[in-house]
DNA sequence: GTGGATGATTTTTT
DNA sequence: AAAAAATCATCCAC
């Protein structure tokens, strides 16, 4: 098995497909050596292992077409390296632009961006001997300038010549790409096993495989530190039984759903379903004593009562207008011991529309004043509050504190423990049922509460009070927030439960320790007449990122801060960071809004987070967000060598997109705040004239006509909550660099931009945008 | 599609 | 490290 056969060349390269670089690795071993012509370059690389039935699916996006190619612009290349002359720019150069580099170093053969080519384009084809010869002709400083592909392309190297510390160091010491990581993993893992089955000289059974992952645990920067349980990530996994406990045989449209959530296949949905019913069904040897009636074994879902195992869909309509409603879990060793430390003890719930939603631990913060603490619930819909300082309103006229104008706020942390799957189900009660209960269509009800009082006048939230002149709120159906902090207003929009319909809506629990950027959305839906309803198909939800439908004239977003961390000793450091965003106002049409945001202190950690102005508000009163990109450049090695230097600020783009008919804003690159930033934004005042923008400002299309409910005049705070932990604990000590690396892998955490529309006709054109801006998202977070 | 049985793998317990 | 349990995937009949 180890018999090390020359790889000197592959015969074609062309032909394999670059769907595994495993399997183009072992075919690299495999195929018979062509030409000896490279040989005398490199010593014979060790045949990569057998074949691994590692599920790894790689998203191979780049590639395609680029295969002809790839051997000219080697040859170029290669040839440019001999002579070392300075190669034009490529065409189709993707990421890596370090451009952080000084000009002081030595003048190099390539452009960075040319050198990334070449290795993609040499991974692609699966070319590694070449690959390898590559990178030797680079000078010693290419090397070390940390180009993602470049890195990439060393890493694959190592590992195809079975220099496998180089290839744990390379791995170790750059915070890779997100979209890189199954490989990388890959082959850590692969690495791992070949290592470990040289020694025992005997090939690894799985057992021994999980233990070899266990024992060398990835590391930070090629994973997200997302837990994986059974190959399925555990908010996947409480994805499911939220689901499942609703309702065990879902419909299609339902599985489709979860399985855009989850990021699991609709046959693994299905599965997972299918082996859930069977397992409760037949409890035979597993749970012999606790099952008295069925009863599934570990959750105590029958708190609720009511509920009933039979199959009840909630979403009828063919259309895939499913409300699903997957309440928090979070990372589950940061949730038990939360449960075992906290929860037990202030565990806080938010009766939201009969709906009770876990608050978390920590108190909410919303502009920076608590609302939720202690051991208190505080309940919505105008029935009652737990908390001293928090303030229930039944008629949102007199609501002095609390933002009326038919606004409601809403403001859920989830993330809590076990306690959450309580609430859960209530949570998932039945829409209709739970509307008819809890507001009835009549009865006007609001949303106001979570709201300090005093503290919130402070931030002159109430300017906005009360201009449509008690317009109401009305839920006729629960609310549902998932875990994933999608936020779903399940109105039928009949009757206009939203008068003046604008619903602020605002649940964003980032994930206390799992990196996991597919949590964290939001999305607002004003109800509009064709009922605005989060849905399945409609809902580019893309995990990570704010979505504003259409802003009804005053909708109330704000996101709240992570709740703290008493995660001491857990691997995983809290990620808290948050950005506040309390009345984004729609203004009129003259009104502009500039929003400053300065850093007024970055705390020692290498945070550089960029302040330059956050609201570009169009005469179409389209406005957009764009918070300061947040860039951290911690780098988990500090002590390697390769580490270079990214923190230089990065211009956060803001696009301002308008599309006709439709009112609505956009955030567009809301990056995050960690922890360590204390970054105000002062309150906004309406200004005529000029547009602050940042640098990169992409005005995309604007023609927008005038709507009527841009007429008054607004004032848009924004106010970054600084994290919970610092005004908690005095010396705030979460500046560790895993946070910052994690933020920083994770892009996906920028909360950007959402286009969405109420026009359907402008679907099309919506979703076009969106994309465009989901990928010049991405590329510019590579950059990063 | 679903249930049942079952294999393979993963995870936990001993 | 072995054993047991848990979980996911697959095949097949209905």
């Amino acid at each position: 098995m180890s018999s090390a056969s020359p790889t000197d060349e592959i015969t074609s390269a062309v032909e394999i497909k670059q769907e595994n670089v495993m399997e183009i690795l072992s075919e690299a071993s495999k195929v018979p050596p062509d030409g000896a012509a490279a040989g005398a370059l490199n010593p014979a690389p060790p045949p990569p292992p057998a074949a691994a039935p590692f599920p790894m699916e790689h998203a191979g996006s780049a590639a395609a077409g680029e295969e002809g190619a790839a051997d000219q612009v080697l040859l170029h290349t290669e040839l440019l390296a001999r002579n070392h002359h300075a190669a034009s720019s490529p065409s189709s150069s993707s990421s890596s632009s370090s451009s952080s580099s000084s000009s002081s170093q030595t003048p190099l053969a390539f452009s960075p961006d040319h050198v990334a080519c070449v290795c993609e384009a040499l991974q692609q084809g699966g070319n590694l001997d070449r690959l390898a010869r590559f990178l030797w002709s680079l000078p010693p400083s290419d090397l070390l300038r940390g180009n993602e592909s470049l890195m990439k392309a060393r890493a694959l190297v190592a590992f195809h010549q079975g220099i496998y510390a180089e290839l744990y160091s390379i791995l170790e010491s750059h915070n890779f790409d997100s979209s890189n990581h199954p490989l990388l993993q890959e082959l850590w893992y692969k690495a791992r096993y070949t290592e470990a089955e040289r020694a025992r000289g005997r090939p690894l059974g799985a057992v021994d495989k999980y233990r070899l992952r266990r024992k060398y645990p990835l590391p930070r920067t090629i994973w997200d530190g997302e837990e994986t349980v059974y190959c399925f990530k555990e908010k996947s996994r409480n994805a499911l039984k939220e689901l499942y406990k609703q309702n065990r045989y879902p419909s299609p449209a339902e599985k489709r759903n979860l399985a855009k959530i989850t990021g699991l296949s609709l046959t693994q949905v299905s599965n997972w379903f299918k082996n859930r019913r069977q397992r409760d069904r037949n409890p035979s040897e597993t749970q012999s004593k606790s099952e008295s009636d069925g009863n599934p074994s570990t959750e105590d879902e029958s708190s609720k009562g009511q509920e009933d195992l039979s199959p009840h869909p909630l979403s009828s309509s063919s259309d895939g207008v499913t409300s699903l409603s997957l309440p928090s879990h979070m990372e589950p060793v940061y949730m038990q011991q939360l449960g075992n430390t906290k929860i037990a003890l202030s565990s806080s719930g938010v009766l939201l529309n009969g709906n009770l939603v876990p608050a978390s631990t920590s108190p909410v913060f919303l502009n920076g004043s608590s609302f939720l603490q202690g051991p208190n619930g505080v309940i919505l819909n105008g029935l009652s509050v737990g908390a001293s300082q928090t303030v229930t309103l039944n008629s949102p006229k007199t609501t002095s504190s609390v933002v009326s104008n038919g606004v409601s706020i809403t403001d859920i942390l989830s993330s809590s423990s076990d306690d959450v799957k309580d609430f859960k189900l209530l949570q998932a009660s039945v829409p209709n049922a739970a509307a008819a209960t809890f507001s009835p269509s009549n009865i006007p009800v609001s949303f106001p509460g979570l709201i300090p009082s005093s503290e919130v006048k402070r931030e002159s939230i109430q300017t906005a009070a009360s201009q449509d002149g008690g317009s109401v709120v009305t839920f006729t159906a629960p609310v549902q927030i998932n875990q994933y902090g999608i936020v779903q207003i399940p109105n039928s929009g009949t009757n206009g439960q939203l008068l003046n319909g604008s619903i602020g809506f605002s649940s964003l629990q980032l994930p206390p320790v799992s990196v996991a950027a597919s949590q964290g959305n939001v999305s607002v839906n004003p109800s509009t007449s064709d009922g605005g309803t989060f849905t399945t198909e409609s809902s580019a939800v893309q995990q990570g990122k704010v979505f504003f439908s259409p802003l009804a004239p005053s909708a109330v977003v704000y996101t709240v801060p992570n709740s703290g961390q008493a995660v001491g000793s857990v691997k995983q450091e809290g990620l808290e960071r948050s950005l506040v965003f309390s009345q984004l106002m729609p203004v009129s049409q003259n009104t502009q809004l500039n929003v400053n945001m300065s850093s007024e202190n970055i705390s020692s950690g290498g945070l550089q987070s960029l302040a330059s102005s956050l609201v570009n508000v169009t005469p179409s009163h389209n406005f957009s967000l764009t918070p300061p990109t947040l860039l951290n450049a911690a780098e988990l090695n500090s002590g390697i060598s390769e580490s270079q230097s990214m923190s230089s600020p990065v211009t956060s783009t803001s696009t301002v997109i308008s599309i006709s008919n439709t009112n609505y804003a956009t955030l567009q690159n809301c990056s995050l705040i960690t922890s360590q930033d204390l970054l105000s934004i002062s309150t906004a005042q309406p200004t005529l004239g000029e547009i602050v923008s940042t640098s990169g400002d992409r005005v995309s299309h604007s023609s927008a006509q005038v709507h009527q409910d841009f007429v008054r005049e607004h004032r848009l705070v924004l106010q970054a909550v600084p994290d919970v932990k610092e005004n908690f604990l005095p010396n705030a000590e979460s500046k560790s660099t895993g946070n910052l690396m994690m933020m920083d892998s994770k892009s996906k955490y920028v909360m950007s931009n959402m286009v969405d529309t109420v026009c359907e006709e402008l679907e099309t054109d919506k979703k076009e945008l969106a994309k465009l801006q989901t990928v010049q998202m991405d590329e510019d977070m590579q950059d990063l």
